[in-house]
DNA sequence: CTGAAAGCGCTTACAG
DNA sequence: CTGAAAGCGCTTACAG
C-alpha cells in the first residue's frame, strides 16, 4: 500500500510538497503539482485516513446517529442524507440505536473514542439532551425533534411541526365526520422530549378545543413505532373503546399493525373502523388500503440537516433551527362517514 | 480530553505502561494496574482510535456494506448484525451503496482509505467479486450470495440455497393448483452471479422440468427489488400474460407493490391471481392479505457471518461457506385453486 | 515554491 | 515489571 513517502521518493519532491499538492496549497509550483499528481494517480494513492485525523486536531468523518434500527421513516431520511454527503464529497458513519437508548451518553462515547467532526441526530429525547448534551463540543444537527428551545450554540434542529401536524391530521378525521377517535402511540409516562410527546399533545389539543369525547384511559393506547406494538396496540384499543369510527396511529410503521389488528379483530378498514397514519413512508402509498398520512417532507428533512452541518463544519455560523413543513395525505384507509348521519 | 500522557503523568507511571495496562498485558504489577485504571476511571479516558489504529498496522473497524440502502431485508439481518458485533464488544461501521453498484470496487477504495480489519458484504454480485476481489486481502464474508466457487481464501459466505427456494416457492404454487405462473424480478442479462439471478433460473428448473407453460417474454417481467418496480412490473405482466393465476415475486418489496399493482389493474389477491413473496421480511405477517413467503432464517444469517468474521479475525481460520435453511411459509396471498378445477 | 523537522496519540521491541 | 525511544502516516509552521 502505497504511502506518502513513496509518492516523494516516486516524484522526486519532498512529503511536504506531496502533502500540499494532496491538500490543494497554492504555494506549489504548477510543474511539481502535474508531476506529484501523476505519480498519485498511477499508484492509486489515498492518504490514510487514521494518519490525517490525528494530525488535524484528531477529527474523523461526521456521524450519523440513527435511534431505532427498524425505523423505515429513519431510513428514507438516512438515505436522502448519504446522498447529500457524497455529493459533497464528505464521508459519513452510521450508528444504530436502539429505540430508547439514550443517543446523547452513546454520542459523548462516540466523540471521546472516535472524534467525530461532526453529528447528526436522527431522533432523540430533550430530556437527555438538556441532561448531557453540554458535553459535545462539535457541531451538531437534531432531526425530527425541535431544539429551539435548548441552549446550545452548537446544536441546529430540523423537524417538521409535529404538534400541528397531529392537530391537523385530527381535524381531517373530523372534517370526515368521526367524532369518536381513538389514539395509538407513544406514552403518557415520559415528559414532553420526544417526538411521539408532541404528536399525542397536538390530538389532544384539538379534543380539548373542539370538547370531543376523549377518554386517555379509555381512547388511548400506547405504542412503540413497530408493527406488532401497533397491531397489539390496536386490539387492546378496539376492546376498551368499541364504538370509535376512526384510530389516529402516530407513525406509519404503528398504522400498518393497527390495520391488520383491526382485521384480526374481524372489522374492517376503513368500513367500520378509519386509519390515519404519520410520516408519509413510501409504502403507505403501496398498502391496500392506500393509508391516509400525515406527509413530512423527507428530502428536505434530509437535505436542509446536511447543509447546514456542512456550512458551520466549514464556516463559523450559528446553529439554526428549521421548520419543515408537513402534509395531509388523504388515502383509502379513511372513510367519510358525513352523509351517513 | 485526556491523552495517554496525561494519565500517564497523573498515576506517576510511563506512557508505556499506561499502554500496557489498556491492552491488557500481563507483564504488570498489581500495584501499576490499580493505580492506572483509578485514573483512567476518574479521567474517563478512552484511546484516540485514529492513533491506535495507526500503530495497529493501521485496521479501522469492520466494515458491513449494505448493497441497496431501502432494503428491509437487509436491514433485518443488519439490525442482528450490529447487536452481535456490540456483544462482542467490536466497533462496526456502515456503509450504504445502490443496488447496482459495484460493491467489490466500493471495498477496494474502503481499504485504500479506512484499512478495516474486515469486511462483510450484505448482498453482492460474483461477476464483481471474480473480476476484483483478489485486491483485497482483509477476511471478508459475502451474505446472501453463494462464494463456494470462488478460487478466494479470504472469502466465506453465508447463503440460504436461493435456486432450490425459488424451486420450493414453485412447487408450492403448484401443489396449490397453479398451473400458469408468472414472475417477476431480477432481469435476463447478466451472467448468474446475483441473489436474483439463482431464484429465477430456480423457478425456470421447475417449469422446464414439469413441462409447464411458461414463456420467458410473455410470463417474466423484471423488476428491481422496490415496491414501485414491483407495482410497475405486475401491471405490465397482467397486461401480457391476463391467464395467469398467480405471481411469484422474487422478494417480498416486490410482492408487496405487485398486490397494489393488481388491485389498481381491477383484480383481487387471492381470488384473481395469487402472489408469494420471498425472503420473509416481517412486514409479511402484518400485510393484509398475509403473504405467503420463502422465509429465510434472518437471525441466522447475520449470527454465523458476524460470527465467522470474528473467529477468523482471531484465529486464523480458513475462510468457510454457510447455507442457511429456508422454509414455505403459507399465507392468505395465495389461494388454493386444486378444487375449484 | 520547497525541504527538513517537529509532533499528533499511541504501541512495541529493546534494555535494564 | 518498567521506562526511554523509535516509528506508524500524515500536516504545518519555519527557514530558505
Amino acid at each position: 500500500m502505497a504511502t506518502i513517502k513513496d509518492i516523494a521518493r516516486l516524484s522526486g519532491y519532498s512529503i511536504g510538497t506531496v502533502s500540499r499538492v494532496i491538500n490543494h496549497h497554492p504555494d506549489v509550483s504548477e510543474k511539481a503539482r502535474k508531476a506529484i499528481e501523476a505519480v498519485i494517480a498511477s499508484e492509486n494513492y489515498k492518504p490514510n485516513s487514521n494518519a490525517v485525523q490525528l494530525k488535524n486536531t484528531g477529527y474523523s468523518p461526521v456521524t450519523v446517529l440513527v435511534k431505532g434500527s427498524r425505523n423505515v421513516f429513519f431510513e428514507s431520511i438516512l438515505e436522502d442524507m448519504q446522498k447529500v454527503f457524497r455529493e459533497n464529497g464528505e464521508e459519513v458513519s452510521v450508528a444504530f440505536l436502539d429505540e430508547d437508548a439514550n443517543e446523547v451518553e452513546a454520542a459523548i462515547q462516540l466523540c471521546v473514542q472516535r472524534r467525530p467532526k461532526g453529528l447528526i441526530f436522527l431522533g432523540g429525547n430533550l430530556n437527555y439532551f438538556e441532561e448531557s448534551f453540554e458535553k459535545i463540543e462539535v457541531p451538531a444537527v437534531l432531526v425530527t425533534v425541535d431544539a429551539e428551545e435548548m441552549p446550545f450554540e452548537n446544536l441546529s434542529s430540523v423537524t417538521t411541526d409535529d404538534t400541528k401536524g397531529a392537530r391537523d391530521a385530527i381535524e381531517y378525521l373530523v372534517s370526515q365526520g368521526h367524532e369518536r377517535i381513538g389514539i395509538i402511540g407513544g406514552s403518557l409516562d415520559t415528559d414532553l422530549g420526544q417526538i411521539s410527546d408532541f404528536r399525542l399533545s397536538g390530538a389532544l389539543e384539538v379534543f380539548n378545543r373542539q370538547k370531543m369525547n376523549f377518554d386517555l384511559d379509555r381512547d388511548f393506547e400506547p405504542s412503540k413505532f413497530s408493527l406488532e406494538s401497533g397491531y397489539e396496540a390496536a386490539r387492546r384499543l378496539l376492546k376498551k373503546a368499541p364504538d370509535i369510527t376512526a384510530i389516529f396511529a402516530i407513525g406509519d410503521m404503528i398504522a400498518l399493525g393497527a390495520i391488520r389488528g383491526i382485521v384480526d379483530s374481524g372489522k374492517k378498514v376503513p368500513d367500520d373502523i378509519s386509519v390515519m397514519g404519520y410520516d408519509g413512508i413510501e409504502y403507505t402509498r403501496y398498502a391496500v388500503p392506500r393509508i391516509a398520512t400525515v406527509r413530512q417532507d423527507i428530502h428536505e428533512l434530509a437535505v436542509r440537516s446536511v447543509e447546514d452541518l456542512l456550512w458551520r463544519l466549514s464556516y463559523h455560523r450559528v446553529a439554526q433551527h428549521f421548520i419543515i413543513d408537513h402534509e395531509i395525505i388523504p388515502g383509502e384507509s379513511v372513510k367519510n362517514i358525513r352523509e351517513e348521519k
